[in-house]
RNA sequence: GGCGACAUAGCCAAGUGGUAAGGCCGUGGAUUGCAAAUCCAUUAUCCCCCAGUUCGAAUCUGGGUGUCGCCUCCA
């Protein structure tokens, strides 16, 4: 079986190949940093972040990039908001950055290049342009003159003469009159800077570059010409996505990417979650409320493709469902000793083919999560036989096998659940035997009938993490947690 | 107005020609003093609507309805 991938610029699934074997190349648009990040970058960086674990586990050695857009106009103004540079809050946020996704548990990229720390390949992009007649110089400003690059439009499937007809209302004459741009669809390569704003030298004046020209200028300086997958958010198709193609290949006369992914969008009540609408809800306060592996599990259990709606009820359904699989990868940790858990190497190797073959789709990783429960499921029933009567219906070695499947596949999904949490330990808190006295003292009111008295007793327990187990023939068992 | 995507049980969701994965709830039974935990069983004759292609469609084609995204900053 061979992995399969959704191509926005073909518009349908391709067998995914790459340029060197076995080598993939991958960059990924990151965020502006001019604030703290909400649950729609999560799902960016998180599902982008489980596509390369993804691709790695299938053999593939994997540099992945990631940028920060660090020159910004919304940047600029939360710095003058707040009385300071716009490298003060970039610094600011990159660092927010940082906590946020080792919270989420998403990996680090191998590098994060940045606006600030590209400038000679920005310039250098420009000028070639410049050159070759895709850009013109107005005032101050250098535009890109996007009637002159034939494809533009190819990856968002738009045709210019039908956005000048769509656009009719909405750019008006009196704007296209006023601007400096010999189309309304040019855009801005480089910016004169205003006074007192943070400036760069270059041969147009002092200036800033727009948004999208870094994108082609990092991914060029650290990937090279074509690189095999750029990703990003589906909201940057068009424009960012598609100038960063009128850029780069005007000038090398070469494909930027092979494959273009996108992903769909947190929604909020029918809506797309951004900063705009303000309907947005941040990493950090989403964590302070949720666990990381259910944020994880909501996320992942949709399509990347597809609209996710964000929803309280939704998360609190994501942590039941997640509970069910920790149960699983517990498992091993809780019982593996007393079973005679021993071999690290062992794989179910028909499993872990129902996996690939699911998620070779498209990275279709809730079909993934389909193998992940059945397993999880299935050890979940037999660590309660162990609570419950002290053996397991299946032998070890196979117990094992699922275990250390489950454990591999929830892996390159990014599932870990803590042994901490498994812990039998009793540091703190009540000790084994005064638990057993505890337990007898309820067993003799329950045997004079005083209900009131053994209940006290039960809830008292439950309330320090001790669950009671009525067995029939009256014997009572119990376990922590 | 232009471009694109989606529509599957109570909710979430996979499934692209061969007769509906998985998750979360719910329900019935066992057990219990009652619970909890656990165990067993069970939950879409049907995939937005209509028409067509086919031996056969949730899956393909045409039409309709609805929702969303992009066209302005946006992950």
């Amino acid at each position: 079986m061979t992995l399969t991938v959704y191509n926005t610029l073909t518009r349908s699934k391709s067998t995914f190949q790459t340029i060197e074997e076995n080598k993939v190349r991958m960059y990924c648009c990151g965020i502006t940093v001019y604030d703290y990040c909400h649950l729609g970058h999560a799902r960016t960086c998180l599902v982008w972040d489980v596509v390369r674990r993804y691709l790695q586990w299938s053999g593939y050695e994997v540099n992945y990039i990631q940028n920060f857009t660090d020159i910004d106009d919304k940047i600029l103004n939360r710095a003058k908001q707040e009385g300071t540079s716009m490298a003060a809050v970039s610094e600011k946020f990159i660092a927010a950055y940082f906590e946020d996704m080792a919270r989420l548990g998403v990996g680090q990229a191998d590098a994060y290049p940045r606006a600030t720390h590209t400038l000679n390949g920005i310039k250098r992009l420009i000028y070639e342009l410049e050159q070759k007649g895709f850009a013109y110089p107005a005032d101050g400003d250098v535009y890109y003159a996007v009637q002159n690059f034939p494809e533009y439009g190819k990856l968002s499937g738009r045709k210019l003469e039908d956005m000048q007809a769509g656009a009719s209302g909405r750019v008006s004459t009196e704007d296209a009159q006023r601007s400096k741009k010999q189309c309304p669809f040019d855009f801005a390569l480089w910016k004169a800077a205003k006074e007192g704003e943070p400036a760069w030298e270059s041969p147009w004046g002092n200036g800033r570059p727009g948004w999208h020209i870094e994108c082609s200028a990092m991914v060029r300086e650290m990937l090279g010409e074509t690189i095999d997958i750029h990703v990003g958010g589906s909201d940057l198709t068009f424009p960012h996505h598609e100038n960063e193609i009128a850029q780069s290949e005007a000038v090398t006369g070469k494909p930027l990417a092979n494959y273009w992914l996108h992903n769909g969008m947190i929604i909020v009540e029918g809506k797309k979650m951004s900063k705009s609408l303000g309907n947005f809800i941040t990493i950090r306060e989403l964590l302070d409320k949720y666990e990381s592996m259910a944020v994880r599990l909501f996320i992942l259990q949709t399509q990347y493709r597809k609209p996710v709606d964000f929803t309280e009820a939704a998360l609190t359904t994501a942590t039941s469902s997640w509970s069910t699989l920790k149960a699983g990868l517990l498992f091993g940790h809780q019982y593996g000793k007393q079973l005679g858990f021993a071999d690290a190497d062992l794989q179910d190797e028909i499993l872990v083919s129902k996996f690939k073959l699911a998620v070779d789709d498209d990275f279709n990783f809730a079909g993934g999560l389909a193998v992940l429960f059945e397993i999880a499921k299935n050890l979940s029933k037999e660590g309660h036989m162990i609570i419950h009567e002290g053996t397991t219906k299946t032998e070890a070695r196979e117990l094992e096998l699922q275990w250390r499947t489950l454990t591999k596949l929830a892996e390159i999904l990014g599932f870990e659940a803590k042994p901490e949490q498994a812990s039998t330990d009793s540091s703190e808190g009540l000790r084994d035997w005064e638990i057993d006295a505890l337990v007898q003292q309820r067993n003799e009111a329950r045997k004079n009938k005083n209900y009131a008295q053994s209940d006290r007793l039960r809830d008292e327990l439950q309330a320090q993490g001790i669950t009671l187990i009525d067995k029939p023939g009256g014997v009572t068992i119990w376990n922590r947690g």
